[in-house]
Order: structure tokens, then sequence, then C-alpha cells
DNA sequence: CTCAGTTTTCAAAGCGCTTTGAATGACGGG
DNA sequence: CCCGTCATTCAAAGCGCTTTGAAAACTGAG
């Protein structure tokens, strides 16, 4: 069932049928219901393509996902995001489209969606320090929102992030505030923005308090549960191991406990820990009291607000550059305590 | 840049520009060569939209998202399978289209995917036990795949599916052969096909070892972390305690784990575990020594075949009805030993 | 040099929609 | 009863591509 054939049935033009299901003014609103009650009846669904080809809006939403050729890590926080972008890309008519792009070629996969007329605009995750892709979209000129931001990158450009430096600041500080001076931080890969800002607010709360920084408790890569043991169980190795540990992410945070749990020591009482918390849904952090204490945020309502944001710039491209940052919230859970005494 | 300017460029006309792109034979080599130099010289690609309007396939690829009114749940395997099925898309080029729907709009959201030729096929994640979906497909006589399959269902359909009953078999068999005798299941919903066919390899094993199945042993319910700590601190509680705990996947599995080391219990010597891994890239079943004896299979894997698969039947629609059962594996790692003696 | 056969190129139609510019019909004031 | 006005409706063009059917250019045999 397309356009023609409705209009055939009703004996009207393909003009006014458009136009009355589009909601143009000028039809009689008698036709109008008449129009509605055909389409219904008959299920008829305008052809997007058709659609797209003629209004030169695609309302589909682009992502790519880098599917890296080195490390063959999904982000365990994409499908938290997406569900919030989804719905609300839908609420609003838009569908999602994903693409793959392996390292090398991710440039060239956004230029390639918006050329194809494919999108009418992306989302860019996971940015790294002076991120290229920012500066590449917007030479593009084409509407994008980045889940994060980029230090070092100029340019102006909408954003939604989480205030990563703020949170393991205060995050740190109240470790400093129970006693711990050997304070750990298990840190995502150090090129990813998120993880650089963390580590600056882990250093600024050191310093505050007059602690060194000590390059052996601090560690960087892919937030893995088996990552997060690793480095827990090599760092517990150490002369004077450390009493306390930031993790920047639930999912490594798990690995410490049982690096933890391993080596004999109780959680929260011999070695405190702190975990960064996306509160994903398969993984809430406890039931009534959290497990961790942690730096919360939901990532889920993050991809709801992105969503919303490009939504926005899509409709308005010449609108000055918005930008969100989101405060976690420090909640305290079990795993956090007074420093033990060792001497 | 679009077909007509790129063909006026080079003085031919869009067909010959249009045939030397799309490798058709009647078209003279250097001139072949001539206009893809020139493509690649003005960064030409062809609009989708048009594309797919003009040939009538939209080289996409839709997926739902059952963003469940009741439970918020992102399926934690979703990540993975997307990343998978992909990787095949790309390589096969075809976007994928992501589509958020809540349960009571399911249906009709298929239905209009295919309506507004917004897709060449879909794929049903998660299907249900008598799943309804998969008649609707059918009937529309569009191509699909399931990823797993549905219990009551008559019609034949194209799947890909991990054998959830000999797994848990063999997993039951395992653990009865290394003595235990009360051996719980901490189960997904089980109106969801996979969780039903577990516990029946589940329920057989026992059978087959002439113990009698406790339904006070028997949970089922989202599989999230709390859950499973949640079922195993109250079996845990009860008079007769299991001695083996088979968890349906990791991350409750983990719960698991933590409740074990709350009570004081060590896993693997006084409750031995097994769950099943679905070889999620950012929580790996430990790193030489597997943490868990599992049984495993990529979901990962699962999704590039699932991408496969369809796209052999978007070409042809007419091939008999294809399926694929994916053997897990069981790997014996550190969570399960001996039953422990208690008089 | 001619002509059938082959290779190569082209103009134009069509995919299903929106949108422009024009036509039609109804209405009421003069 | 005529005509300007407003409310409706319509035919046709256009979005950027593929594909059909025909034309042009070339080939080699006679």
């Amino acid at each position: 069932m397309n356009l023609k054939q409705l209009s055939e049935i009703l004996g009207l033009s393909q003009t006014t049928v458009s136009r009355a299901l589009n909601g143009y003014p000028e039809v009689n609103e008698a036709t109008r219901e008449r129009v509605q009650a055909a389409a219904t009846k008959h299920g008829y669904r305008p052809n997007s393509r058709a659609k797209g080809l003629a209004t030169g809006r695609s309302m589909v939403i682009g992502h790519v996902i880098p599917s890296s050729s080195q490390h063959e890590m999904v982000n365990p926080i994409f499908g938290d995001f997406v569900a919030g972008a989804a719905r609300t890309y839908g609420a609003h008519g838009y569908d999602m489209m994903f693409t793959n792009a392996d390292d090398t070629s991710i440039e060239r996969t956004y230029r390639d969606l918006f050329q194809r007329g494919a999108v009418d605009g992306v989302v860019l995750q996971g940015p790294k320090v002076n991120e290229h892709r920012i500066e590449v979209l917007t030479r593009m000129a084409v509407p994008f929102i980045v889940h994060g931001r980029s230090t070092g990158i100029e340019v102006p450009y909408d954003w939604v992030d989480v205030n990563n430096k703020s949170s393991f600041l205060r995050a740190t500080r109240f470790l400093i505030d129970l006693g711990h001076k050997r304070i750990a931080l298990i840190n995502g890969l150090e090129d990813m923005d998120f993880a650089q800002r963390r580590r600056e607010g882990y250093l600024q709360a050191l310093q505050e308090a007059d602690l060194t920084p000590e390059p052996a408790l601090m560690r960087s890569a892919e937030m893995t549960e088996v990552y997060g043991h690793h480095e827990a169980c090599d760092m517990l190795q150490l002369d004077t191991p450390p009493t306390a540990i930031l993790v920047s992410s639930m999912i490594s945070a798990i690995g410490v406990r049982r690096a933890l749990n391993e080596a004999g020591l109780k959680m929260g009482r011999d070695v405190s820990v702190i975990a960064h918390d996306d509160d994903l849904s398969y993984l809430k952090n406890g039931q009534d009291v959290p497990i961790f204490t942690a730096t919360r945020s939901s990532v889920r309502q993050a991809g709801e607000i992105a969503a919303e944001m490009l939504i926005d710039r899509i409709k308005s491209p010449d609108d000055p550059v918005k930008t969100r940052l989101l405060e976690a919230e420090l909640v305290v859970g079990g795993s956090t305590g007074p420093a033990p005494d060792r001497f």
C-alpha cells in the first residue's frame, strides 16, 4: 500500500492525502478524517526512503561502534547508554543506526554516513584526549554530540559528560579523611579523556593532603574484571600495599574484590575500595545498602540527555553550543572504612 | 556531490557512471577506471535513500530493543551479540538499525519497519516460550532470524541457538559425578525459552541419578548480580542448603560468589558453582585458569553467525529453513570440587 | 564499402514521497 | 448577476538513484 494507491482508493490526489496525513492546515477537516481513517484501515505507512529522499532528512541518528582491531572489547556501558538514547529517539520519530568501523576507518565512516545521507546526526562515544574525530565532525559542519569531552580540543562542540575530575577528587578526599595515605588508582586506558580527568581529580586530592603520588599505585588499562583482579593482586604484593583503591568501573571493582578475598582480606576493613558506578541495569550496586562506596552517575540517563540535545541541534543547527555537566553522587557503601593501623 | 554532478564532470551519462561504479559488464574498462578515479577524487558516495528507493532494498538490518515497561533491564549480552553481528553486516554492506519498542508495541514495530521499507530483515532476540513474534514475522513472510528458539512454535524458521539443554545436562551430571546431591538452579526468567531448556537439562540429569528435584532449590528471575546474591543467601539459610549451584549467567554467578564469601564459605570447596558463560569481552572468565567452571559459548560468535544466516536468507528467500545449534563447551575452573561431607 | 553483430553509451522512465504553483469551487459584497 | 476572495484540491516537478529500451560507435566478414 503506497500513497498512490491510497489516494486512488480515496479519489483524492496524492498531494491532498500527503498533506492530510502530515497535518497541513490547507485540508478540509472532514477530508482529513476520511484520509486518516483510510490510512489506518489499510495500514498505510509512508516509505521512509522515499520520504527521506523528498525531504532531505533521514530521521536516523548514527552511532559508530569502533570494533577495535587490537582489543576486541565491547564497552559494557554501551547497552545502557544506547537504551537511554533509543527511548528518546523513538519519542521524536528517529531511528538509530549502528555502523561498525575498525580503528583506522572511523573517520571515513562518519564522513560516509553523512555523505550517503544515511543519518541526520551522530553520537560520538568514548572520546580520547585530543580526539581528532571532534575536529573532523566540526569541519564537516554536521550535527553531533559527544558523550564525554576531549581535553586539548579547542573548537566548541556539544557534549554531555560526568564531572569525572570532581567525582574522583571527592572520592579521594573521602578516603584521605578516613585516614588513608596509600591510595591506589585502577583507571581506564589513559588516552581516554575520562580516565585522564579522573586521574587529575585523584592527584589534586593527594596534593591537597601533601601526599606524594606513587607510580606503582597508578594503573591503567581496559576495564575488565580480570584487569581489576590482576592489578589488585599485583599491588597487594608490594612492600607497602595500598590501604585504599579507587577503581574506574564496577566491573573492575568486582575483580578487585575477588583479589582481596583470595588474599584473605576484608574489603572495607583491611582495604577500602571506591568504584565508579555507571548504574548499569544488570549490575546494580547492591539492593538497599550499596556494596561499594561509589561515585554514581547513570549512563542510561546520559544517553537520554545526549539524544535530546542532539535532536535539538538537528532542529536548530545555529543555536549556540550546549554542554551539560552531570555531577556524580558519592554514595557510601560497605567497601570503605577507616585506614587500618599497620605498624 | 551527486551522480548528476559527477556525470557532468566526466561528460558521461548518469547511466554509464552508475554502471561503472556498480561493476556492470557493459562498460568500457578505460571508462570505468576514469569514472572510479573521479568518484574517489570527488569523494562521491551514492545517496543511500535514493539508492534504496530505486532498488527496493534498504541494505539495513533491524533489531528491536524491547525496552520492557516493567523491568528496565538491558541485557548485558546485547553489546557483544551486536558487536559480532555488526562486523558481519559491515562486511556485506549492510547497516544496522535499532528501534525501541515497549512490550505492547513490539509486534507493530516489526510490521512498521518492513512496511516503511526501513529494513530488509530483522533479528529476533530473546525469544520466549511460545514466542508470538515468530508467527507474526512468518506470516508477514519477511526475512528474519531468531537468536534462540521457541518451544511451542511449530512453524519452521531460521535460528541460531546454543544447546542449552545439553549444556545444563552435562553440567549437572558433572556435579553429580562429583558426589553432589543437593544441586540448586538459579535460572533466568522462566518464560524465556533458554531458561526453560536449561531447566529441562538440569531436571533430566537429576532424574537420571534418581535425585528428586526440590522447588526450594530452583529459582528464576532476571539475571542480575543482585539476584544471584539474593537467591544464594536465601538458599544458604535452608535447613539443608545446596552443595552445588548452577547459575544461568556469569553476572549472577558473581552475586552468588559474593554471597558465599559473606557466609564465610569457600567456593569450590564448600559449595560448587557452575555458571553459563557467554564469553563477554569485558567479563572474561579468568585469565588462564577459569574462575568458574562454566558452560561456555561465545555470544559474539552467535551474533556473527546470525548475521551471516540472515543475509543468506535475504539473498535467497526461498531456500529451505536453516538452523544452527552451537554446542557449549564445559570448561573446568576453580569453582567446583567434590561434594563436602556434611553429617 | 556494406552490413550484421557486438560493444559502448545514452535519454528517459520510474521508485514513493513532498512541495510548488495553479486551478477549482464556494461565498458574499456590490 | 458578476467578480474578487478564500478555502480546497490538484497536476506536475523534483529528490538521487537504477534500469529499460534504444541509439551510436565500433568491429570484422563478405
